[in-house]
DNA sequence: GCTTATTATCAACTTTATGTTGATAATCGG
DNA sequence: CCGATTATCAACATAAAGTTGATAATAAGC
């Protein structure tokens, strides 16, 4: 027996007078409403009802049980109908962690519009490039650029992401423009703190390489401030191009090696569960998919 | 699924931090408590716990679940408690006290069909004519007639009780019938023991004035042997009309003074305060009230 | 006053759910 | 990296749910 329903059971006999009208209502069985009301009895170790075939009375039981009962079952009612609202229509606080650069470049635009489709849904963006643990930190969303491991989180390709490598046009004109990997050898190297170790590639080998003898190498964990350098004319950086896109296309920064471009990595939205997802996240991740374009329009700039 | 144990199991979950110790406090298999969460989840349609194996986070649902939820489980237990304390079904063992010859005549039919109605009641009647002290005897109840004094105990009217002088036609024939009450003086009275002293009224005060002369006065304390004696033409009785009504309407005893009648008196039943007022007393009290009539069918006799 | 219609409940039965057991995958501490 | 702990899955025997048809009891209609 379920009690909710013992219980739902017994005060529309209440209200309704009969059992027979009281399970029209309740679109059962007269037998089982009076199945209920019985058990319910039985589990309460109380008559509630003294029935006549003809006619009910309520004993003073009852009647306590009667008013306070509809009350529990309206305060359930509410209770699942506020969660059902939760998970129709977005609503409630977005939790999304977002690496730095990515974010202060191309997120305000995508949040500014996915507000205005879903008012109901708070939004608080934290900017991290660390690797955080969505469930123990609490966020709903989490945007990572990489190759993904295995993991329990679902991840969700969002855009692709590019690496170029890339020096000012002074730079290259001071230094000379590396025309094999190889040439990386004589070349100072503005290195992004956080970028794969096991990442493949001959560019990649060469700007690891020991053999390096350039010096005045440059170290940081922040692209923004890698690109800014580069364009100074510090050195060869090599960065995502949703970062130095926008200089490339300006003439600013001059892309290195084509040819030797590293693999494509991606941005991935990582949530928790594919079931039973809240529509807050479920909004978001419908709202980033393809939102960037395929190719990206920071990748726009030959 | 019963809701309530599921709603009771995930509640039980998030306050103990784990399923294992959640399933440990209510004394089931964590499989079960599992269970009955993802049941409530899917029921809800709402992911309310992120578990891994080795934390659970709430999300945003749960978390608006859980405090309105332990909400309602506790007034549902309110709810059933209260019943169960105060209102549980009438059961055991029913002692009552009542006077002699008012339960001889008028008390069978009445226990028989309480006892139907409520049959986990056992009934202890013990007939006697003095005032038991109900709390010391360890009594439920106690029937009383007169009026009466306070006390700390609750009495309940549940009968008038008339007083009728009467005397045998033969009787009445051969002594003559008393037209005033002074004429009482020259009668034979069959008298009550425990006939209230302190009476007032003018019958009372002709039939305990010392200055009677008439001799073989009878007395006793039990009525039935007085209304008897009157029957057989011994002299006039003055008893309650539960005792002599019958015998008035077949003629056996005939009415004196009808319009000097005493104040009349009332059966009461006597019970101790509580505060929660068992039920088999209540319901007892319940069925009294109002079961012999108004007036009572023993006084139509006329 | 007898019949008919309506009512609650009972009984038997089929279908569905429950709660157990043992097994599995995932994670954390050492 | 391993053992301990955790949540969950899968399969099974058992219990309960909910159906249908039958019965007893009452109130209204003729």
């Amino acid at each position: 027996m379920d009690r909710i329903d013992a219980m739902r059971a017994f005060v529309t006999v209440v209200n309704e007078g009969t059992f027979t009208r009281a399970a029209d209502r309740l679109e059962m069985s007269p037998q089982l409403v009076s199945k209920y009301v019985s058990q319910l009895e039985q589990h309460l170790g109380v008559r509630l009802l003294n029935r006549t075939t003809r006619k009910l009375h309520l004993t003073e039981a009852g009647t306590r049980y009667h008013q306070r009962a509809e009350q529990v079952l309206t305060d359930i009612d509410d209770l699942e109908n506020q969660l059902g609202d939760l998970q129709t229509e977005a609503r409630g606080l977005l939790r999304i962690s977002a690496p730095v650069s990515f974010a202060i470049r191309h997120m305000a635009p995508l949040l500014t519009e996915f507000q205005k489709a879903h008012p109901a849904v708070d939004i608080d963006l934290q900017l991290n490039d660390r690797k955080v643990d969505i469930i123990e930190e609490g966020f709903d969303i989490a945007l990572r650029i990489g190759h993904l491991k295995s993991s329990s989180l679902i991840a969700r390709r969002i855009a692709p992401v590019r690496l170029v490598l890339c020096a000012s046009p002074d730079y290259l004109k001071q230094h000379g423009t590396p025309q094999r990997p190889e040439d990386l050898e004589h070349h100072r190297y503005l290195r992004y703190s956080y970028m794969d170790q096991d990442a493949t590639g001959q560019v990649h080998r060469w700007l690891q390489s020991s053999a390096r003898q350039a010096g005045g190498d440059m170290v940081s964990n922040n692209g923004d401030v890698l690109v800014e350098a580069a364009i100074a004319g510090a050195g060869i950086a090599l960065q995502p191009t949703f970062i130095a896109g926008a200089a490339i296309r300006d003439g600013k920064l001059q892309v290195i090696l084509p040819d030797h471009e590293p693999e494509s990595m991606a941005l991935y939205a990582v949530f928790a569960h594919r079931q039973l997802l809240a529509s807050k996240v479920r909004s978001f991740i419908d709202f980033l998919d393809g939102y960037f374009g395929e190719p990206p329009y920071w990748d726009r700039f030959e």
